[in-house]
DNA sequence: CTAAAACCTGACGCTGACGTCAGAGGCAAG
DNA sequence: CTTGCCTCTGACGTCAGCGTCAGGTTTTAG
């Protein structure tokens, strides 16, 4: 398929594949007149570098990763950094988890004043 | 204190703080010279601060939300804000904990393959 | 009193993941 | 053939959360 199909297949903009290509997170063959030839396994490529990305990995790390991901060719080292990755991860979900908690909270808390008494403050 | 200390105090640089204030996520009283001095609860506040942020929620939304967080003056207009914000840090901790799975089972796939194969190869 | 350290206000720089525009070529339909 | 959409390669723009430098004032230590 041409890029076109694959932008709306995987709900990500062109510009963003062409960008992902230059990053070697991509790639593609090329037809005669130069435009770029996707096989149907491009699409879940695309949504694992979203998912990477979503989890706050940057292009670099990502193209560093990819072929172990991808074709499994692993070595002591990259093991070591995907476990590392997997740690920033935790550590991030763990902070997300005690924002969650700290809105909850604050919510709780702001409700039950709001039905009480119409004027609010906490504690 | 001024703002060194509460830089050192929180682990956030001058700068940093400086910039909070220009975003009013953070105030301060001023010194006859000019100065800002902060009081201990400041602290606490630019922790706060940190936690939205880690959170992912950008200075805007944090202007919006810390006069509700800190003081409870809260409008059901702000409850819904603050739970349409705890709706997305949920979502995002459902992608990080998604992408580490992902992590997760490709490391235990290519730590097999290193163990029994020496040559990788998912799948 | 003086020198160093801390503080002030601009204001420009940086990084990442794209958006956007320019100018030009490619391709199926009528 | 030409109209209209798709694609190409630069290359500059954007935005957030600061870093950093300049040039000047203030506070503190000796």
């Amino acid at each position: 398929m041409r890029i076109g199909e694959l932008a709306t297949r995987t709900g990500v903009s062109v510009r963003a594949l062409r960008y992902y290509e230059e990053q070697n997170l991509l790639t593609s063959q090329r037809s005669p007149s130069g435009q770029r030839q996707y096989p149907d396994s491009a699409v879940d490529r695309v949504q694992l570098i979203q998912q990477l990305y979503a989890a706050g990995l940057p292009s670099k790390s990502i193209a560093e990763l990819l072929p172990c991901v991808v074709n499994g060719e692993a070595t002591p080292e990259l093991l070591d950094r995907l476990s590392a990755e997997q740690d920033r991860i935790d550590s991030r979900i763990g902070d997300l988890v005690s924002a969650r908690d700290r809105l909850g909270t604050v919510i709780a808390a702001a409700t039950a004043n709001w039905r009480t008494g119409q004027r609010c403050r906490l504690q």
